[in-house]
DNA sequence: CACACATTTGGTAGCGCTATCAGGTAGCGC
DNA sequence: GCGCTACCTGATAGCGCTACCAAATGTGTG
């Protein structure tokens, strides 16, 4: 009579209810799904007739609690509006997922401490791996990381002083490239527009215009900084305020492409020839950059390779296939000539 | 000799520790976490303590396969270059985080298939909801949601055969709006160039368009859509093509921003004026719109707003407060005149 | 002081799965 | 046939937590 009082199961189909109906241990189950080739041909196709007839799914919950393994890798990301999201997270989740991983994405904002929480939040999961974006983060985070057993990868960035992965560019680099190249074209009164002031990617493409600037005697004096994300109203606001500081301004570096928009419609505004009265650049270009008039020069980062180099090395290093391999790859990047320079 | 043979601990601070080490019950602990309320203030602080002393973070498996409940979220996104991701995402999911849930971001690249598929493997989390965006889903991925236990929401488009909550705008009446818009302005040729041709959303606009025409006897005959993401490319093509089968078109509507910026850079190209020679309109504006010269008249849609609407929408159904609720929640939209027509 | 009643605490028995080991079966050489 | 390895299968004992009861403690009433 006090039979089934205690059960609270949640009337899923259970592997042991697979086990029954296929008349084999659930042991059995439990391998034909996960390592097929320690079970006999015969129990396997019986067992996955089952599975499907009875629409078994497993719990993963238990699978990671019992194994004490998960198959989850927590993403923090700063912002949605990066290209970043649109071009590399795709890519990123595919060769994970076939792999048999599941992202589980945070948001952080670009605030550290909201990245800390997020966190210790992600990590009750127990997340095989951690992606962070940027190098910077709170002492808490860098202590909570070091005392998980997960996977820790970095991107965006190249940083001498990363936890464990890094997969990035090296954002000095291609700010200076891009100096030098107006150089060589002839630009020499160059200022630079760029937003998230207070991350270190633009602090490493300030200097790298500054060091370009410097070697080749120009004073890299005019610059304008905001905090916020970027957006056209900087770009607008980029080319008003310098252009009173240095009328006689001649190229523009922007940090990012959304800048270089405002920029260039402040120009049209101002019946601005570009470039014959002022070269127009980004950063970070992508198919505005390619097919906006005239098209600007700027330099192009392959999310989707960063992408692939980023998954498999966190994959090898998962399934401990990386004793002998580098922990840092710099993707590099292509600086684009167009019309605007 | 042979005591701890067995032992497979992941090595991690348990609940057990902490009651041991604050030497209560293991429920006294887990209530203190959970249910601090349930706890006296003596224990509740003391067990507090030796939480943060210890670095106790609860394993949610564990935690998930006893309570048989899951604070995870699963939303599977069909795109991550859409307004959506930038807008929708971050407000939603900080609602969410707020009320003690994860999201789990999944993504479909608007396939069906892999929706499916991505469906089933998210199931495994036994998610307290799936989050979907369109209202087409296969078969199966119907069947699976509906034996699932989840909330189920819908977003993006209203949608009357919504399987439980469904929060969005009506795509018709939007493109239906627009075209009157530009009919009441005295537009009559009126084209339509639109992408992502199979999904339901650019059908009603399509459909929406073709309404306001015949109901002020025009002919909408002008159109040209693609099954691709939308692009800037698919803007110059349109306004080259358009023109060719109709050298007097005089106004253009873009389902989306991307096409209407390669609309503009075309227009330009040709040196024809907006909107003199032609009016230019899209129908998911934002900051582009916004700024570009000239400014575009589009229709607007707070994707914030539909992001708070659907996670109270939402929190409300997985508390159990939504008998007598609302399931469809329609966002409404904003027509922004502005100088492109 | 006995009693009902509310509040706080802890023991126990799972949740559904996997690690581990023991047992069973088959194949092979002597 | 026997011993031996190689392979396959299943019983058992947890993984760390929470639902469910039961016990303990406090509180107010007659």
């Amino acid at each position: 009579m006090e039979t089934l009082r205690k059960r609270r199961g949640t009337g899923r189909v259970t592997l042991a209810d697979v086990a029954k109906s296929a008349g084999v241990g659930a042991m059995t189950v439990s391998r034909a799904l996960r390592t097929p080739e320690q079970v006999s041909e015969k129990l396997r196709d019986k067992i996955q007739l089952v599975v499907e007839e009875l629409g078994y799914i497993p719990n993963q919950a238990a699978g990671a609690l019992a194994s004490g393994k998960s198959d989850s890798i927590a993403l923090i990301l700063p912002s949605f509006a990066d290209k970043v999201c649109s071009n590399f997270i795709p890519s990123f989740q595919e060769i994970l997922n076939q792999a048999g991983y599941q992202l589980v994405i945070g948001y952080s904002n670009y605030s550290i401490t909201q990245e800390e929480q997020l966190l210790s939040t992600l990590l009750a999961n127990n997340p095989a791996a951690v992606v962070l974006f940027g190098s910077e983060h709170s002492a808490q985070t860098v202590k909570l990381l070091k005392n998980s057993q997960a996977a820790i990868l970095e991107l965006a960035e190249i940083n001498e002083l990363c936890i464990d992965l890094n997969v990035g560019i090296d954002h000095y680099q291609s700010s200076k490239e891009m100096t030098r190249h107006l150089i060589k074209q002839g630009f020499q009164k160059i200022a630079f527009v760029g937003a998230r002031s207070e991350q270190s990617i633009l602090r490493k493409q300030l200097r790298g215009w500054q060091a370009a600037m410097l070697e080749n005697y120009l004073a890299p004096d005019h610059f304008l900084t905001s905090n916020d994300e970027p957006n056209i109203e900087l770009g607008c606001e980029g080319v008003a305020k310098l252009l009173l500081q240095q009328p006689d301004l001649d190229a523009l570096i922007c940090s990012h492409e959304e800048i270089a928009m405002g920029a260039l419609f402040e120009c049209q505004r101002r019946v601005l020839q570009i470039p014959k009265d002022i070269a127009l650049t980004c950063l970070d270009g992508s198919t505005f950059s390619e097919k906006c008039i005239p098209r600007l020069t700027s330099i192009e980062i392959n999310y989707a390779k960063m992408a692939g180099k980023a998954a498999r090395l966190l994959l090898q290093r998962l399934t401990g296939q990386d004793q002998n391999l580098l922990k840092q790859i710099d993707i590099g990047f292509k600086l684009c000539e167009r019309a605007s320079s």
